[in-house]
DNA sequence: TAGTATCTAGACAGACCTGTTCATTTTTAG
DNA sequence: CTAAAAATGAACAGGTCTGTCTAGATACTA
């Protein structure tokens, strides 16, 4: 795409996840990118539409980085939900990591009708959707349930490894998934 | 406790949930309920303070509730687990339920250090011994996996029912803790 | 009733926020 | 090489934020 517009991004998500998005202003974002205003303010036509094109950016990258890494796997066994489970332990407990992305912009914009919002309960489905979609390929029952499931399961392990880093969350929380797909066969 | 206290924090919890902690100023604040600039800064020395105030009184309301509606449960039995869950369900399905508060404001004060980040830390420690000392009452195997993964559960289903409501994540949680506690007899 | 402690309204400082504008410089393309 | 397009830096407007301070009203206590 455009370089201007991929550099202010890059810039914009590493501020929105080492400081959070409110405290991350236009002018730091800017300064730290080494772009003018007027640049940002053409890309973006407000500081709103910068931060949605920084979560569907990290939505993208996470679809990519699965599909990547489960392409070797039967799309139709249990083994590619398995697998799936071990790629988000493997993802929320990378350093780098610093919570699912909508689920931070949602806590940061909580009016229901903020476009912000909505745009997170979509990228949220998104993802519930993504889950149901692997665990009917899978031959699960319910894959509906067990996808919603699965989704609560690491959406919490994210937030606990985060809150109480180094106690293990993601590895129980992988566990408890196994337990709960032996038990939707 | 002190009548302006309880009042300001009781504005400021209304305040906090229904619009995010850092997009109530102090200045709704008090127009809010109806108390002067300089009283609230007598009783908080700074809004952090108040903040931790609310964070705490909250964490102080959840606790008598759920202590009060155990009451009657035996208190060494798998019952009182998973009567505990049922009550998790209850809660987060409450219309005026609003995610942890705690966890909220981890996500508003992202930074590790700061106050807010390290108290709210301490608080998702106290729920998931809260959990844990449950789950060891009711002779689970390994109490402390259990609680946390109980947690790890309530936590993702608060999130996603708050970020898609209406979408049975609360009661496919509940299922999920059921089914976990079973494996983990 | 007198005196003390408490609360009130409001102005104020100093910092930060988003978004706009404009003259100047740099980059790009034919 | 030249002309058009793009990016820069800086100032500006209008708003918000936390926290301080003061002067006067109100409430409690003895």
């Amino acid at each position: 795409m455009n370089k201007m517009h991929e550099k202010i991004v890059a810039t914009a998500t590493q501020l929105f996840e080492a400081r959070g998005i409110n405290a991350s202003g236009v002018d730091l974002i800017i300064r730290e990118s080494g772009v003018a205003k007027a640049t940002l303010y053409k890309y973006f036509p407000s500081k709103n539409q910068l931060i949605i094109s920084y979560l569907r950016d990290k939505s993208d990258r996470l679809y990519a980085w699965l599909e990547e890494n489960l392409i070797d796997k039967k799309k139709d066994s249990l083994e590619v939900l398995l697998a799936l489970c071990d790629l988000f332990e493997l993802w929320i407990t990378k350093p780098e990591f610093h919570g699912l992305p909508f689920h931070i912009a949602s806590v940061e914009f909580p009016e229901v009708n903020h476009p912000i919002n909505l745009y997170s309960a979509e990228l949220s489905k998104e993802l519930q959707l993504y889950f149901s979609k692997i665990a009917k390929k899978a031959g699960i029952k319910d894959p509906e349930t067990l996808g919603q499931q699965l989704m609560i399961i690491f959406e919490g392990a994210a937030l606990v490894e985060g809150l109480s880093p180094g106690t293990g969350a993601a590895l129980r929380a992988k566990k408890a998934a196994a337990t709960l797909i032996n038990s939707s066969k």
